[in-house]
DNA sequence: TGTCCATATTGGTCAGGCCAGATTGGAAAG
DNA sequence: CTTTCCAATCTGGCCTGACCAATATGGACA
């Protein structure tokens, strides 16, 4: 019935998760339906029940059911409320340019706010960056971006922007562009971020946003060009792996 | 040997996966760290090991580990990075602040962008809100808001703006400043969102940013009067009591 | 018609087992 | 002594069947 056990691939809990997650979504059941018995299901999908409570945990931990003993699983969201932006596919470009529009705003704010504690921190930060270790520097964009949050003393804010870094990682486009692009995307920025820190430093709101909406800019920018020269070195490979195939014809 | 049995409250998956989660906080385990087998795990917890396989599908839902087949299930980071906005205590006060510096930007980003079907789509909204139904009128406020970020077309923008309203429910705070506030701070506003389409109709970037840090600065000093109010009239509550219990005094 | 209890149902958990693929230690070959 | 390679071992993935306690439910009884 359910094509759920027609693909083959990951667990099986998995899959019923999502098939029934997709049940959810398309209406075949309403909020506060209760779901079939765990062992009606497992009759259903041809799994044991454990499967079952697998898949049903997961649906728990995405706030879509909730499993109430000894009576059932009932039914309390159609679909992932406010999900983890990590969960979602959302483009590289498309998260860096939100963080465009929100970290410079937040930058503004934070240098109405800043201490000189602060400002050290945020120094500090920036030498780790020139480290050769990439990982560490790394590591410290991404705390020197949610300090600069943190200074609004908004936790809601501190959390988008840590977010929206972290999606970053798993968005499968950005896979592609690792190497190059991320080691010569990070290292070379490290003056724009003393630009920030400057900008913070003289409590001037204006200067502080200006300063962080033009790094991100330029990180698009950069990210963008690095696409553009990865694409043509795909297609470069493609036509050479052609040319190989059809030797004689080159 | 682990405190997770002591308690006896919830389900056994949940309390091992938090007896572990806090095991990878305080450091019994290092990131690339291969935990113990399931047959061992369930042999340290007493427990069997399908309770230990719900355990770890927790954890991994969680981003805290990795599993791989026929080899282990490894950390891949010691906290929930990044995990949702509506799992922590975020005041109802910081949302609706990171709110107003957001979507104020995106408003009037969605000035340059709109359309007139979409236009039309948010007039349609506020009539919605004006429906004497509390629940619809606060989904079409909720899409209302969603719906200019839409226009963006950033779904990373989009994303944060649903989050930052989802949270809002499930914070603790704000679920004390239901009833009256609720019902008293939704209707009236309705010119405001008005506003806030004529200014987006009018394709003015700066009016349209205005307009919703206006509108989201009103909300912010509603709920805070309504909280004033609470607090007082808790505070009468409380006294009216001691009067009573000590009657003869007052 | 309304109350109440026996029974079927449901989630929570355990025990044990089979499978296929990854891992690894050590034997055999160089 | 080093390298190669295979088999025993380990690991997660999944199934079967069973017991328990608490909830629902339906029908007997008042």
């Amino acid at each position: 019935m359910s094509p759920a056990t027609t693909r083959t691939e990951g667990r099986l809990y998995e899959r019923i998760a999502n098939d029934i997650r997709q049940a959810l979504a398309t209406g075949r059941y309403g909020v506060s339906d209760r779901l079939p018995s765990e062992r009606d299901l497992a009759q259903q999908y041809s799994v044991s029940r454990p499967t079952i409570r697998e898949a049903i945990i997961a649906l728990e931990l995405d706030g879509l059911v909730e499993v109430r003993t000894n009576s059932g699983v009932y039914v309390i969201a159609l679909q992932p409320h406010g999900g983890k932006l990590t969960e979602t596919d959302v483009g590289p470009f498309e998260l860096l340019e939100a963080r465009r529009i929100f970290e410079a705003e937040i930058c503004g704010l934070a240098a109405q706010m800043i201490d000189d504690e602060q400002v050290a921190r945020l120094r500090a930060l920036t030498v780790d960056m020139e480290s050769g270790d990439l990982l560490r520097a790394e590591a410290a964009d991404r705390e020197f971006h949610i300090e600069i949050a943190r200074i609004t003393q908004n936790s809601a804010m501190e959390k988008t922007v840590s977010m929206l870094w972290d999606a970053r990682m798993k968005s499968p486009q950005y896979a592609l562009l690792t190497g190059k692009a991320r080691a010569a995307g990070i290292a070379p920025r490290v003056s724009e971020h003393r630009r920030i820190v400057a900008a913070l430093a003289s409590r001037n709101a204006e200067t502080a946003r200006e300063a962080m909406r033009d790094h991100l800019g330029r990180v698009i920018a950069h990210l963008l060009e690095a696409t553009e020269v990865e694409a043509i070195e795909r297609a470069r490979a493609e036509v050479d792996a052609k040319r190989r195939r059809f030797g004689a014809i080159g």
